[in-house]
DNA sequence: CTCCTTGCAAACCGTTTGCAATCGA
DNA sequence: TCGATTGCAAACGGTTTGCAAGGAG
């Protein structure tokens, strides 16, 4: 509840309306435990509503992509885009090939990253995205 | 040319046939100077044989994946794969977001992140990708 | 000669879009 | 009220597939 509310004072202050399919998309987004399809989204969206239509989610998603609030990502060899909530520290994603779990790594590497390409490199990093695919531990 | 009998001599061992789609699929990806997509590959192939069709570009580049000969890549929010040879070291790729260029960079972070996940987190790296959306030092 | 590989065309699947109806502020 | 937003259905674009013809070993 409260953070519906979070996301409705957010929406306002850009002037875009509080809605019921968009406020569905980020609850189903924001309790999801992993990163999740489109398709996902909207059978948890539909057990509360089912009458949301997937464009209005694909939408809805765009609409948060655009402000920042989520982020789609590409893992593996997938061929359907996944999102996530927009964490700014969790770039950092190790996929394991046997059990398919995905961890978010929190970790210091993607700042050393950053800052080493600004010295070595003049390339100025906005966005840092690593994807480690192998085995975890209880699969290894 | 000797490419060619490099890429025959693969093919032979694992009992899988030289073909003229698969020689100019293989050339293409080798001598392109940055990641193409499907399509772009398909130019440069009918430029030498204009009856080869989409589909074979298709099957011969999963074929090539496969063997772990090319790799492929979906860089930024690009909907289209891409494809390129797999040198192993070249998992490391900054995109710029104005001019779209894309660098390989070989360093030595890639190996630095294998290594702290090994020991830190018990991940068995397989594969590793990087991503890295900014500016270069051109357009910066 | 065999059966792997290809060209062709149609199917597929995730995603986007045009449009009229609906809903939020 | 009135324009932003939605549902619907059709379109889209990249990729895959079934099948008969063609080609490599």
């Amino acid at each position: 509840m409260e953070h519906d509310q979070e996301l409705a004072v957010i929406l306002k202050e850009q002037g875009i309306r509080m809605t019921g399919p968009r406020r569905l998309v980020w609850e189903a987004v924001r309790t999801a435990d992993r990163h999740v399809t489109a398709e996902e989204i909207a059978e948890s969206v539909r057990r509360r509503d089912p009458a949301v239509n997937l464009s209005s989610i694909y939408r809805s998603l765009t609409l948060f992509t655009q402000m920042g609030l989520v982020r789609e990502t590409h893992l593996g060899t997938d061929d359907a885009s996944r999102w996530e909530l927009a964490h700014p520290d969790e770039h950092f994603h190790l996929v394991c090939r046997s059990c398919g779990s995905v961890d978010h790594h929190v970790g210091h590497l993607v700042e050393e990253i950053r800052t080493h390409l600004g010295g070595d490199h003049k390339f100025e990093a906005e966005s840092i995205s690593l994807t480690v695919t192998g085995l975890c531990s209880n699969c290894a």
